[in-house]
DNA sequence: TATTGTTATACTCTATAACTATA
DNA sequence: TATAGTTATAGAGTATAACAATA
């Protein structure tokens, strides 16, 4: 790869990722808070430490998001049966609703995106995502 | 492209930008700064009204983080010779040199990341570069 | 009268410090 | 005594409304 064939590469990725996001955004919902959903999804039910944690925010912070969202009835709250310190956080039936309905909405406007493209253009993209995955994770 | 291949690209993608923001980013300057300098290196020098418009910002939340690039020597700002309205806002020396120390940063991180991967790779990536390109901007 | 920028004020999200309840 | 979570309070960053200067 050439000198600065790095930096087309590297901006290209940034201005898609700023696309992507700006074009399938929910406005209603913040980024902080929809952050949050897409955790509990992904990850399943947990605490509330382990959520701030994952989240790079302090527990006071994730503590006044999670009471946003569990008066917004996205997100329920249970005492541990265990430890009745903690708290397990998770989605309710409306955040996983919420969650799939936004995953839809960014799938629809990226492959709208994608058919625009010549077949021999999404043959290139198509052999670039495990290496974009590599990239992405290693 | 197969049905969720598409998902898998887009994922990919959304996470590497994030790994690259989150390797390279400098603290010690606050993203909606950091934003308003690359505009002005991008773009060059411009009016209060047209950075707040370019960033989607209010004009007072711009003049206010305007304010504190002044204060901190990074922007410069003057009143325009032709209309005693409007200011000029542009980047100081200091200001273009921690521009030019970003970019140089955030490239060293993904050069060396992309010296992890195989000559193979590091070819599929550059085929990719025009049509990630042409997927941001049509 | 319209436009450009600024000031006043309030709201959201974040943080640190101090507190409560449980282990 | 240590840990999980909460409350109190303060600092950024943003917004709308009202204002000042210039065209």
């Amino acid at each position: 790869m050439e000198k600065d064939g790095n930096q087309q590469l590297r901006l290209a990725i940034q201005r898609l990722a700023r696309r992507i996001r700006s074009n399938a955004a929910d406005d209603d919902v913040p980024e902080s808070q929809r952050s949050v959903l897409f955790t509990l999804d992904n990850h399943g039910r947990q605490s509330l430490s382990s959520l701030s944690e994952h989240e790079c925010v302090t527990p006071p912070s994730m503590n006044r998001t999670v009471n946003t969202l569990v008066a917004a009835g996205l997100v329920t709250r249970a005492t541990a049966e265990d430890d009745a310190r903690r708290i397990e956080l998770d989605l309710s039936d409306v955040g996983r609703a919420f969650v799939s309905e936004t995953r839809r909405r960014r799938d629809a406007w990226f492959t709208k995106q994608l058919a625009a493209l010549s077949a021999q253009e999404r043959g290139i993209l198509d052999a670039a995502v495990p290496v974009l995955k590599k990239l992405a994770e290693q």
